[in-house]
DNA sequence: ACGCAGGGTATT
DNA sequence: ATACCCTGCGTA
């Protein structure tokens, strides 16, 4: 038998199956799906097997040389997932398979010397220095490799390749009894009457025969001492083994059961289309449409009741592991240990553990971000996403896809619902409801019938102009500290992205610049340095202009600290918590701010965008936002849409509970209708605005795009290959296909290469993906020889 | 004539 | 990706 392979290199060349013969030993082993070790030119590598077959058109086959899997890691339908997103978003198939498992199984290559020939010999000696094996880093090190060489040529030594997880299945020792009673009573004669442990345990295993039992479980139950475990190890009495054991991320967390609450009269004409296609098993994309607070999380828990009911499984997507902690409660307290979770804040360990779990079928629901969707369920009853408009569910890295995408797949095959959820959907799905794509479900009333916060819109060219140079308005700043004397919560968001801290010559206007990348420089105050966030190029910070030697070059853009710092000043009796990347990088951090501020602890939460969504505290009733244009001049056709959606969610963390919440959003540009539209909560006019717009610019959703990115050390290099790129696109495609470009990327140079873009817009191009797999094939040898890159991202999120 | 570096190429 | 082979140039 045969085996078709997809090994482990990234490579246009070896983007195929490559045949080994299944030896003889594994015939009935070696199934597709499994991940095999073999021998790929000189070395040895891992692989997944795709299919099996009994012929191939190849000669001189080799041999599967080792098993990394005993049953397969991924079943036929995710393998064929997988070739879909590699066709899809032009990527390697082994991309693809990588992306769909977790971390720890990705191959981990040692590369070893041995010494075979174990004679006295002084040259063999000195190089492996009295070991049997050295490894290849040791050898090369010690610029000893010529000599091994020399060695493995006179059949002295060979080398061998180790191919490993990167993590390993977590064991505990156990330990178990096989003997019987009388052999057990024979023992216990003949130990001595002073061994008091020995005698206790002896008289604990008489009445548990071959239980297991951990060392810690055999020392509380029996009081006997781990010495006692050895030496009845030693006697024969006890057999140790190794259990395997998860790694639980939520071992000493206690959830609180919940039961389904009553819908409302919108929450059940809402779920009922849901409910009957989980009933009828058939596949159909729903877009819940509903206000922050109108109880989209009930719908989504009471669909996969209904789902567990009929036997069959969920996946829940949740944007990035801000909103985790909180929904994991909510999942973990309806469903309890069925629930696994997969998100970023796991370790490798533990992740590979929750995966295990899900594909063993411990779990019924996977609660996680963007690659839990890859989750290996087999009877999939319903697939949510959550904060469905979020950009993090395209993955930036290759494979480029989107989860959305991928649900849909998936769901398909599983003729299983989809449920899209937002309180501000993306364009492109609202878009495709309006057409009946997609099935509206809305949700248009908090729950409670709660109002929405009061808005107000405070502009800061105003404040300026009045005198007032604080990041605070004098609204804000007042209401911050009625809330203080009220002892209610206030919520301070700082969107920092895109507005770093840089450092600006107040006399020249000079901004320092990475001298590799043409972008500024972040003023990082923790290491008192300037970083570039592309190339990572760090340098000291200047205290005169390096320009024009001003003394007046000043930080700009405000950072969550220095606002810290000036809260400190002005309102030193209020008790803060920040959120930033800084404060919660430490694992758990994220939790325990939270709880802080949960419990009361704290009057103030400032934070950057993770604590703009699913926080729900009862005790907040005034949200700020310190400055809300800060994205919208971004090079991106989805500003407006991204300020919309990021000032409506945060807005909608206030007042959702007893108290009537407000919300303040300051800004420099009040009057545009992104800033305007989110002061009115209304999503449907900024559709309509914004949908306008998109038509007039011929970008999603009427129009797809396409991004090809090329880069080279050589500007004339990189313009002139681009411009024949897009020749070649242009003539390959139809009429109707606009091609932008090339031009110059948002960031023209990263890392001492330059960037050149080039933008496809069509509607309908059946050829498009063949034709960009034929560009890149074309260019590979120029890709090679010259070091030019080509990255082509099919639906960008991220034009950058 | 040999040695080394750099590029090109195949990997089942 | 990576190990290997080949070519070309430099040195002996």
């Amino acid at each position: 038998m045969i085996a078709e392979v997809i090994v482990d290199v990234p490579a246009l060349g070896t983007d195929k199956v490559f045949d080994y013969l299944i030896p003889e030993k594994w015939l009935n082993v070696v199934e597709p799906g499994m991940r095999v070790a073999v021998p790929f030119g000189p070395r040895f590598i891992q692989g997944f097997v795709m299919d099996v077959k009994t012929e191939s058109s190849f000669k001189k086959l080799k041999e599967i040389s080792g098993l990394l899997d005993l049953t397969p890691v991924l079943n036929n339908e995710l393998l064929a997932l997988g070739q879909w997103i590699a066709n899809e978003t032009l990527s390697f198939k082994i991309s693809a398979f990588h992306a769909m498992l977790p971390a720890a199984m990705k191959a981990k290559y040692e590369k070893y010397i041995r010494r075979t020939n174990s004679e006295s010999n002084p040259e063999l000696e000195s190089l492996f220095l009295n070991k049997e094996e050295i490894t290849w880093k040791e050898a090369e090190h010690r610029e000893i490799l010529p000599k091994l060489r020399e060695q493995i040529n006179r059949g002295n030594a060979e080398v061998i390749y180790d191919i490993k997880d990167r993590a390993k299945k977590k064991t505990v020792n156990v330990y178990t009894t096989f003997l019987t009673e009388n052999e057990l009573t024979a023992h216990q004669n003949e130990i001595r009457a002073n061994a008091t442990a020995q005698r206790k345990l002896i008289l604990f295993l008489l009445k548990h025969l071959k239980e297991n039992f951990t060392t810690q479980q055999l020392i509380e139950f029996s009081g006997t001492s781990s010495t006692a475990i050895q030496a009845f190890v030693k006697k024969g009495i006890l057999q140790k083994s190794q259990d395997e054991v998860y790694r639980d991320p939520f071992a000493h967390k206690e959830f609180e059961r919940t039961l389904p609450l009553a819908l409302t009269e919108e929450q059940k004409k809402a779920i009922t289309p849901v409910l009957s296609r989980i009933e009828a098993n058939e596949y159909q994309t729903f877009l819940l449409y509903g206000v922050t607070g109108s109880g989209k999380t009930e719908i989504y828990l009471q669909s996969i009741q209904k789902v567990l009911e009929k036997g069959k499984e969920a996946i829940v997507l949740v944007p990035e592991i801000s909103l985790t902690p909180q929904m994991v409660d909510r999942f973990k307290g309806r469903f309890g240990d069925d629930v696994a979770v997969l998100h970023s804040g796991l370790s490798l360990g533990e992740k590979y553990d929750e995966w295990r779990k899900i594909q063993r079928k411990e779990a019924k629901v996977v609660v996680g971000a963007r690659s839990a969707i890859f989750a290996p369920l087999e009877n999939i009853g319903i697939i949510i996403i959550d904060e469905e408009h979020e950009t993090s569910y395209k993955q930036e890295e290759q494979p480029r896809y989107h989860a959305r995408d991928v649900a849909i797949k998936r769901a398909k095959h599983h003729h299983c619902p989809v449920i899209l959820g937002s309180a501000t959907p993306s364009l492109e799905s609202f878009a495709r409801a309006q057409k009946g794509v997609y099935h509206l479900l809305t949700l248009s009333k908090r729950m409670n019938d709660m109002a929405l916060p009061a808005v107000s819109i405070v502009d800061m060219r105003e404040e300026m102009r009045s005198g007032n140079r604080s990041v605070f308005s004098v609204e804000l700043f007042e209401k911050i500290k009625d809330r203080l004397e009220k002892q209610e919560q206030t919520i301070l968001f700082l969107n920092r992205r895109g507005h770093s801290s840089f450092l600006l010559c107040r006399d020249c206007g000079y901004v320092m610049q990475c001298p590799h990348c043409d972008i500024s420089l972040t003023f990082h105050r923790f290491s008192n340095e300037m970083k570039c966030h592309y190339c990572g190029f760090t340098t000291g910070v200047p205290d005169k202009c390096p320009e024009c030697m001003s003394q007046h070059i000043r930080y700009f853009g405000t950072g969550t600290q220095k606002v810290e710092e000036e809260l400190n000043k002005v309102l030193p009796e209020a008790r803060i918590i920040r959120m930033d990347v800084d404060t919660t990088s430490r694992k758990g951090a994220h939790e325990k701010l939270l709880d802080q501020f949960k419990s009361g602890r704290a009057d103030i939460l400032l934070g950057t965008q993770m604590i703009a969504k699913g926080l729900d505290f009862p005790n907040i009733t005034l949200v700020g936002v310190l400055s809300a244009d800060t994205m919208l001049h971004l090079p991106d056709f989805r500003a407006a849409e991204k300020t919309f959606q990021l000032l409506t969610q945060v807005s909608g963390r206030a007042g959702r509970h007893e108290l009537t919440g407000e919300v303040v959003i300051q800004t420099y540009t009040p009057e545009h209708y992104s800033v305007e539209l989110a002061g009115q909560q209304n999503y449907d006019q900024f559709y309509q605005r914004e949908m306008i717009l998109r038509k007039m610019g011929s970008y999603p959703p009427f129009f797809y795009l396409s991004l090809v990115t090329v880069s080279h050390e050589d500007l004339m290099e990189v313009i002139s290959a681009t411009e024949k790129m897009a020749k070649f696109i242009h003539a390959n495609l139809s009429e109707q296909a606009v091609i932008l470009g090339p031009a110059a990327s948002p960031i023209p140079r990263i890392n001492d290469r330059y960037r050149y873009q080039c933008l496809i817009k069509y509607k309908h191009e059946p050829k498009l993906i063949s034709t960009l797999k034929k560009l890149l094939e074309h260019y590979q040898q120029q890709y090679n020889k010259e070091g030019l890159t080509i990255s082509i991202d099919v639906n960008p999120y991220n034009m950058m």
